[in-house]
RNA sequence: CGGGAUGUAGCGCAGCUUGGUAGCGCGCCUGCUUUGGGAGCAGGAUGUCGCAGGUUCAAAUCCUGUCAUCCCGACCA
């Protein structure tokens, strides 16, 4: 392609985007161009990078016998229904755009496909023969992002490779698991990202084990825990670890203390002078479930954890038949207008015991009297302990469960694992954090689906039997944007070679010179004939512009046809480290060729 | 959903306090010069000042409403 003919526009000035390197650098050098909030346009270059990744990504899927196919993108509305997803995607998390059409039937964007190719998979699977099987597909998504933000990293529209296996047994299930945890960490590699592989929790697409696939970078919006030796890494989300112990109490009378103005942990301890390990804090909440019942939940836990609100949601989820629902719809800290509309009296704020009294809730239909009362492990194990008195300005001290205070049978894990605690399969190798921007997950789904759906096959034994299901994501836009922040530097991005658009690019420094212009049309040809894809910039700018413009743009390879013309040389410069080496005219092809098959 | 900010030329911004002919830089167009790190000189084009009301002789500027966009938070008592 000659730049002259390229529909091309850099910006000198940086975007007015306060936000991360990667999505100034992609709009500044013209890769792709904002249309609404979270919605973008990928012009050419940008089209081209996510070709090269959609075909690298389609190399790996295909290579463990999955199979490409294209799914509809407008859902009606029944199919999520009968997977139950179908408040919790429109209401809850709000995440699926919901339509209705001209007769008035509710449809729905896909976020994801699980219930179409359930649905599928349903009438077109009718025995264990078929099986196992895996589809995947290539294609838009959409998603209403709460806050869409950082370009393509959360659009709301963006695009995914999306695959789905079927299988007799788990067994099987893991199988394709395995080769999936294989196939992404290859595409990972091939794209030349720095990444690493972390348990995750599984969410709102529910299932059992999941693994994210996060590229390793200071801007991403997951916190990740690992240990040195390599035998643990999470999500934070799903992290588990040792607490710290905690620190004696020295309070071994129970009494009640004045306290003032000690409404946080930190002014607490402070007062006091103790340890955070010696509080019991309660945490309040509200949980919505998908009936509309209404619970306040009360968090005990020790001082100086934190509470982990997807351990807490999935606690809740797993509780929702005691209150008749079958999942949670929303999980929230009750604000201060909330406050008043759930309780009699004011709340005292920073003084909360665990034994608050369920008085105080004001008597609604949809309200559950009491409050659901959580202990996490941490707040159990203490003894003569620091807690509100339920009264402003006053805390207790020297409390102990099963005396001042009765421990809630709800013992439950909701507590945040942190850097620096210890790791459970090895107490002397302590957590480490890093952060990561999620690019692939895959999930084994079990039967959640099939069940909910009646996606079932029949057996050697002639049983019918809901199908095992797994699925696996990656996102495409994303993994290219996540490519330009693990790389780049003041003068523009710098693209590994398996994802750039073009591998190299000739550049014309002075127009007029006929001796330059016939010298690069010659290389533009030769290198393109011999499969290396070369831009032209045969635009009638100053040199100065074009290789500020190539450096921005970040093509790997530049090879000048200027001064060293004379010796029958033009200068290569690899974008990277640009580094310059002059080369003899009739090795320009082969030592390229060779310069790009050698990169991993 | 809460909090904060911003909407003026393709991009980045000033002007608004104190109402009175729409500005700057970059980019764009023409010509000449220049030609290896975002050139110089000369000339030129480009705006429903987000939208709708209101106040006023007069509104980018003041008032009301509205829409959009961006940032922070969704913080633990």
């Amino acid at each position: 392609m000659r730049l002259s003919q390229m529909l091309l526009v850099t910006l000198r000035e940086d975007p007015a985007l306060g936000e991360i390197p990667s999505h100034k650098l992609l709009v500044r050098a013209g890769y792709i161009r904002r249309v609404g909030s979270g919605i973008y346009a990928y012009l050419p270059l940008m089209w081209r990078v996510l070709q090269k990744v959609s075909r690298i990504v389609r190399e790996e899927m295909n290579a463990t016998g999955a199979q490409e196919c294209l799914l509809p993108q407008v859902q009606p509305a029944e199919l999520w229904q009968e997977s139950g997803r179908w408040d919790t995607y429109t209401q809850a998390e709000g995440i699926m755009f919901a339509l209705q059409d001209r007769k008035g039937r509710e449809l729905g964007l896909g976020p994801t496909h699980e219930e179409v190719i359930t649905a599928i998979a349903r009438d077109l699977i009718r025995s264990y023969r078929q099986l196992p099987t895996h589809l995947y597909q290539i294609q838009t998504k959409f998603r209403d992002e709460i806050r869409p933000r950082f370009g393509l990293m959360r659009g709301r529209e963006f695009i995914m490779k999306d695959g789905y296996s079927f299988h007799t047994d788990e067994e099987s299930l893991r199988q394709t698991y395995a080769d999936m945890y294989r196939a992404y960490s290859n595409i990972l590699r091939r794209c030349g990202l720095q990444f690493r592989a972390v348990e995750a929790d599984s969410g709102a697409i529910g299932g059992s084990g999941s693994t994210e696939f996060m590229v390793l970078a200071d801007a991403g919006e997951d916190e990740i825990l690992y240990t040195e030796d390599g035998r643990y890494a999470a999500n934070v989300e799903k992290a588990v670890s040792l607490p710290t112990d905690a620190v004696e109490s020295p309070f071994k009378i129970y009494e009640k203390r004045e306290t003032p103005g000690t409404e946080t942990i930190e002014k607490l301890c402070k007062f006091l002078n103790c340890s955070p390990t010696q509080v019991v804090k309660n945490v309040l909440y509200e949980a919505t479930f998908d009936n509309g019942v209404r619970v306040l939940v009360l968090v005990s836990l020790r001082g100086d954890q934190e509470v982990n609100e997807v351990k807490l949601q999935n606690e809740l989820t797993d509780l929702a038949p005691c209150y008749k629902g079958h999942t949670l719809l929303s999980l929230a800290i009750p604000d201060a207008d909330a406050q008043a509309q759930w309780f009699r009296q004011a709340l005292p704020l920073g003084y909360i015991a665990p034994d608050l009294s369920d008085e105080i809730i004001r008597p609604e239909k949809q309200v559950s009297p009491k409050f659901l009362r959580l202990a996490d492990q941490t707040a159990v194990d203490l003894k003569n302990f620091v807690t509100g008195a339920n009264e402003s300005g006053y805390h207790v001290v020297g409390a102990n469960w099963g005396q001042e205070f009765t421990l809630s049978e709800r013992v439950v894990d909701v507590r945040k694992a942190q850097g620096g605690d210890r790791a459970p399969h090895d107490p002397s190798q302590t957590l480490q954090t890093a952060r990561g921007i999620e690019i692939g997950h895959i999930f084994q789904l079990g039967t959640k689906y099939s069940t909910a759906m009646g996606a079932t096959y029949t057996n050697e034994q002639g049983e019918e039997k809901p199908l095992v299901m797994g699925c696996y994501g990656v996102g495409v836009s994303r993994l290219a944007q996540a490519a330009v922040e693990q790389s780049y530097d003041k003068n523009g991005i710098i693209w590994p070679i398996a994802i750039a658009p073009y591998h190299a690019i000739v550049v014309i420094p002075n127009l007029n010179d006929s001796k330059q212009v016939a010298v690069a049309e010659q290389l533009y040809a030769d290198l393109n004939a011999a499969g290396i894809e070369t831009l032209l910039d045969d635009r009638s700018e100053r040199a100065g512009v074009k290789f500020k413009d190539a450096d921005l743009i970040g093509i790997p390879l530049r090879i000048v046809t200027g001064r060293a013309l004379q010796a029958g040389k033009v200068e290569v410069v690899l974008r990277a480290t640009l580094t310059a080496t002059e080369i003899a005219l009739e090795q320009v092809v082969p030592t390229l060729k060779n310069w790009i098959e050698a990169v991993p």
